[in-house]
DNA sequence: TTCACCTTATGATTGAAATCATATCTGATG
DNA sequence: CATCAGATATGATTTCAATCATAAGGTGAA
């Protein structure tokens, strides 16, 4: 049910909640509980400017874990309010310390976990810095984003779904992409 | 001279480079030698599409560190080279590792390094999932993204400098921003 | 089969940010 | 002090992606 490394860890460790849309799972300045992962459904992270104004910290989604740093730190530092329903699990705090302590091996998987998602984010942001929505359309289906279906290719590159499927157009037009079906496309091999 | 975590490392267990522009301090495929940290200068790590396209997969600047995932991984994925001339710290792998493995507060501060970038990238994705200059720009200065000059500041949050100096007016202007000195802006406080 | 719905796809229009241009202010340097 | 480089700042123009509109292709349910 956990994904790795998580599935190592004994069942006291961890709890299944249920919740509904619009449900608080913590605030800021809770003294933090631990980690959650997403089997179903959404969560904003939330926190507040001075002015009022509400900030969307993050917004995780299905199979997505959040609030790892509160590993590290004593207090939740947002608000994380659930979007739609939402099934999830709590990954207790100090069991998950005690793993960390006695087992080098889960300590090097948590910490491969979290550097390989630097590494993706950091590519998701040099990707976003690409102007040119070909070019960020070439380089993304490159890079390997292309998963599910293009809208949601789309909204992961930051660009409208008709951009996308424009960008996609010119991109085959001009030779650099093979359709290779309906919504699948591949880099041209030279 | 290296920063935290990084600083408890024995003597042994890095090196100073330095390199010019130009210079390949990696190839993708090669052998992990371990993680780098830019004092000054600057690294383009990049991968090649299959159709012979270049592509930036990051840009690292000074004090960033880069290749964190090579500690868990055996070769390196994509090549890096000197975008300018830099002084760097390689930090060799296995000693690394080592440290992480026989001191549990060494692993745990590299954990919480990585977690907290995941955090702090996070919030720059949902950052420049903001359309209007004026929120974005509202948004990254009560996140605090607002820390050197402005040029930088803008860079950071996808827009030109000329778009966030107007965001900047229009935000005073209409009054949810104060302006406390030359490229000083802080959130009004209701 | 028919209907409804969603994805894919493309055309027309618009708006907002990039770009180009210019000027002032500040700090560093000789 | 004079000068120069860079940051700050704003105006004018252009560009390009968002948006609005529309339609064909596919899928699943009644």
């Amino acid at each position: 049910m956990l994904p790795a490394p998580f599935d190592v860890l004994p069942e006291t460790a961890y709890r299944v909640l249920n919740l509904d849309a619009g449900e608080t799972l913590f605030r800021q300045g809770d003294p933090s509980r631990g980690i959650f992962y997403l089997i179903t459904g959404s969560v904003r992270l939330l926190r507040f400017a001075r002015g009022g104004e509400t900030i969307v910290v993050h917004r995780a989604g299905p199979l997505e874990t959040f609030a790892e740093a509160s590993l590290f730190v004593d207090v939740y530092h947002c608000d994380a309010i659930l979007e739609q329903a939402a099934q999830l699990v709590e990954l207790r705090r100090d069991p998950v310390l005690r793993q960390f302590h006695s087992d080098p091996l889960f300590a090097m998987a948590l910490t491969s976990r979290f550097a390989t998602q630097v590494q993706t984010y950091r590519r998701r942001l040099e990707l976003l810095a690409v102007r040119s929505a070909q070019e960020r359309v070439f380089t993304a289906l490159a890079e390997g984003f292309l998963t599910g279906d293009i809208k949601t290719f789309a909204t992961e590159i930051g660009l409208s779904h008709e951009a996308t499927y424009r960008a996609l157009s010119h991109l085959v037009r001009r030779g650099h992409l093979i359709k290779t079906g309906r919504g699948k496309y591949c880099v041209k091999t030279t």
